[in-house]
DNA sequence: ACCCTCACCTGCACGC
DNA sequence: TGCGTGCAGGTGAGGG
């Protein structure tokens, strides 16, 4: 389910919902979620600590426990949490449990199988390979007019494929890649080194704009506590994208069709008129 | 570097 | 009803 503002309703779920709390016992149930920690490994490195904090870098979830580690975990296409009372069954594709000393339960549950976790101590987490190349935070000081601009310098990709490398730029998927280009009327089609230090800058506005609306969607919601970040997408009432998922419906600058394309094997959406 | 395809999984919507 | 196809919000690997 995840983009980065979904990833950030979620981090602010889990905080509401279990921060503080005791994990008596871990279960890695399925070997390949976490396929640098092995199971023995995993909960005795997470057993007996509680949840000290949960926070976010790119589309990871990070919980910081108080015994110095931290579990780094990526949902990717399908993975969420839930916090289940004791006495729920596990649903299908429970893939890792935490129990709670108070008895309930969170689990990691991913259709797909795609979601992966990673234990590490806390004080390494940024050396971690899953975090230490990632672009700036959008929301950061450091993604910046200059930062973003000499990143696209440096690539000879087409724009959409650009956004989507978290090394370049971290947060952005498949939906707000499209909605972003097309906020700033430029064509996914155009090559990274291509686009201009105005356009640059008014993609960078864009970008944090559609994250940050996006995020603000979320909050709004009544946050379902079972099923932690349920809804959020599409703001919860049905899709709201501007051009994604909207092949031949109206563009809403022009009306004319929005169109469909393939980059790298995914969809791109977006208005041939309005960018260019 | 780049580009492309495939792989990892399941489920759903569609057309015949 | 069933069956095949293609699609899905993410990424990493491997080959050219």
């Amino acid at each position: 389910m995840p983009e980065l503002p979904e990833v950030e309703i979620v981090t602010r779920s889990l905080n509401k919902l279990v921060r503080n709390r005791r994990i008596r016992a871990s279960e890695l149930r399925r070997e390949r979620l976490a396929p640098d920690t092995p199971p023995a490994e995993f909960s005795r490195r997470i057993d007996g600590s509680a949840i000290n904090f949960v926070h976010r870098r790119g589309k990871h979830l990070l919980f910081d426990l108080d015994n110095g580690q931290t579990l780094i975990t990526h949902l990717r296409m399908s993975g969420r949490f839930m916090l289940l009372p004791e006495e729920a069954e596990y649903p299908k594709f429970t893939h890792a449990a935490f129990h709670f000393t108070d008895g309930s339960r969170l689990i990691f549950q991913d259709q797909r199988h795609f979601g992966l976790m990673k234990v590490t101590a806390t004080a390494e987490m940024y050396e971690a390979k899953e975090l230490n190349k990632l672009a700036p935070e959008p929301f950061s000081d450091e993604f910046s007019d200059d930062y973003l601009l000499r990143a696209l310098k440096s690539s000879k990709r087409s724009l959409k494929e650009f956004l989507l490398d978290q090394t370049k730029v971290c947060g952005l998927g498949n939906i707000y890649a499209s909605e972003a280009m097309f906020l700033a009327g430029i064509s996914p089609r155009k090559t990274a080194n291509s686009v201009s230090r105005k356009r640059a800058a008014e993609l960078r506005v864009q970008i944090v704009e559609v994250l940050r609306e996006a995020v603000e969607l979320g909050a709004t919601l009544v946050p379902d506590e079972v099923n932690i970040g349920e809804g959020v997408y599409g703001n919860g009432s049905g899709t709201s994208w501007r051009v994604y998922d909207r092949e031949s419906q109206p563009c809403p600058n022009c009306e004319s069709p929005i169109i469909r394309l393939k980059q790298a094997g995914r969809s791109t959406y977006f208005c041939r008129k309005c960018q260019k």
